[in-house]
DNA sequence: TATGAATGAGTCTTCATTCAT
DNA sequence: TATGAATGAAGACTCATTCAT
């Protein structure tokens, strides 16, 4: 039998590269859900996108759902909880803490595979509660309680005020949010760098709006 | 005899009520858009929710896509640039004038009308671009202008600081974001009241998260 | 509960006949077309008559019009040129060519497929420019320059009057064009086998109907 | 009541010409049906042609299928029998006779109001056979029956052959037939005067392609 | 496993027809 | 008579899903 023999006997369209696993088509679907939303994406893109058959699709997931949810999921790493433990170890001030963390938000959030997984959270949630409820419980409510153990230190410490921003600390993350929607829907018209964001946030943060607390002195004049 | 008695009763149809407008069909567009997203919503169902037979909605929009544009528009309300000039001329001091507007901006992002649409931008701002820019144009631009006015006059008479802050004063209404955000998606699982976002949203603007450098002044300030 | 709920089992239908070519759409397309015209042909319909699902028609043709010109266009087969060649090498007289090819067209216009591919372009053709056009370049022109080449022949050898008729041979072929249109519409009510167009336009062409000059010469000729 | 009063109490949008009756909803009608056949021609373009509302056209006719065929009926008139009296009581000779009609034919196909209905029965005639049916007794079959008469006088007074086109007269009209066709749909391609058409139908019909037998005469006779 | 042709339920969209005014 | 807003059945087209190979 010749090669010719073979050559003919075998319509073989592309080569398939190494191995086709479920990773990258949820790594492909991800991409197409990202762009187009769960309704709009095409399984159709995303096989294409992924170098396979449609049909292979429905090898590794019961349907669009399920590749959906697993694609979601496998984007949702858990906090490890040790981090909580840091908090409470780190020798320097709260302040210091706070100002460790928040670059590290930043450059979580617009890490290429969070960004990812945060605009389908954002524009799909409400609509798929068990992955909203997933992603709560393994990142945001993890999140929100380090940052109330972060800040009830600071508390104690006499480090921060024990006003109502103690009280719901996640809005301390607020401004992150903000830049990612920015960055989502108005970038384009109006282009605001992320380091602008963060450096902003951070003084909101840090050194507050007001100028010298209200309470004694020279209220307004003696500023930095 | 009930209304569903006499729902399920009729043979035919025949019925047309006061007037169909096409406020109607976008209020119902619009309800179901914010509830589907774009692609999801089906036209039928903006009919049964409007009264109204499928065919007429063509009556009054070119497509889905013109309903969808002409609904989240007509939601769209420009600011009055008289709002400029008021913050301008407020006689208190600039830490009451935003204390005067917090609560009026929670007030607005979630009076039922305007969540609709920041549903909606937030969901599809990003795959209908036109939309967004008209958005920004008419709405955040100008917000963005007169937080920026507010600031700068703040920073003028001493009040506030003049750091980065003041450099990207859209900061300040993230967490109204937030907290638009945290309902939409989260507040299922983990209710958080509203008045709390409002209440750490106030304090954070304006007492700041950071005590008062007790003994000298400003340590943290200069790390920057 | 969510969009995503209908989740049911079908008893699928499960047919496949031997094999669904795009061939096997064309032929149920064109008779279709023929039958009903581009407008109130259904896909349904092509569909049913190709015994394959609706869906399958738009894996191999964008959209109804793509179907129809791709049937269309199937059937349009060009001329071949060596036809003309024949026609110069002819031994025989001009007026015996004559007698050989008037047959052939009614064969060729009444065979079928051609039938059915005249009855469209006469039927729509003036809606589809783009087919009559083709038509006009693969079959009407290379026909019409094909007759005009034999009745040059025929006008060089002294067979054939050199008056309008010469100017203008594809005249020649107008009783077959009325054949087709009086079976088409007319038949019905008032048949006219083939056979008996065929001999009058034979007739026609090769013996006339005026009889001889009865006196001198000419008498008709100057009239025009 | 004032005409003034009148004009305010009614908030008319045009001004309707004189009348609207029957007649130009037909005209507009015909108009459309010409030219996108029935099944694409919209009721909504017919009304706006007419300039009146949709609903007008449904106090006149029942429906769509009634409008057009009242429209093609309308243009359908009867020949008057006179016609074919006068053949017989014609004083010159078979060949001035069909000198005088050849052009006539012309005249009336390609008169405007003719050539409409003629292009609908050519391209909806084979869809409506009463529509056919009607044309053909009150128009086809009297044509033809005149055109037997004029042959059969010629051929009695020994004038034309009494070959197979004296059994089929009604194709000496063909090239007329051809020319509208080819106006039809070829013309924009290849366009061709209407003139050369009339002119090479007039001397196939009186003069013949043959050239009379240079020798005796009689070789026809036998020809077929 | 992998393929991709085939399927058909589901949607958008059109337009003939109706009817309250 | 005349209107034109409203209707809804019908039809083009899409795409998630299946299955023979």
């Amino acid at each position: 039998m010749t090669d010719a023999d073979q050559e003919s006997a075998r319509p073989r369209r592309r080569r398939r590269r190494k191995e086709a696993r479920p990773a990258e088509i949820i790594e492909a679907g991800l991409q197409e859900f990202a762009e187009h939303g769960f309704a709009a994406a095409k399984l159709d893109d995303v096989a294409r996108r992924a170098e396979i058959a449609k049909g292979t699709i429905y090898l590794y997931f019961k349907n669009k759902e399920a590749l959906f949810e697993a694609a979601v999921r496998s984007r949702i790493v858990p906090f490890f909880g040790s981090v909580e433990q840091m908090a409470d170890a780190y020798p320097g001030s709260s302040a210091d803490l706070l100002r460790t963390i928040i670059p590290q938000i930043y450059a979580t959030v617009f890490g290429s595979d969070r960004q990812v997984l945060i605009r389908i959270i954002l524009t799909e949630g409400a609509r798929f509660p068990e992955l909203s409820e997933f992603y709560h419980r393994e990142v945001i409510s993890k999140g929100r309680r380090l940052l109330e153990r972060i800040i009830r230190r600071g508390v104690e410490r006499g480090e921060f005020h024990d006003n109502a921003v103690a009280d719901l600390p996640i809005i301390l993350v607020a401004p992150a949010i903000l830049a990612f929607v920015w960055k989502m829907i108005l970038d384009r018209f109006d282009p605001i760098a992320t380091e602008r964001f963060a450096a902003a946030h951070a003084d909101l943060v840090l050194e507050g709006l007001m100028k010298a607390p209200s309470g004694g002195d020279a209220g307004p004049s003696d500023g930095r």
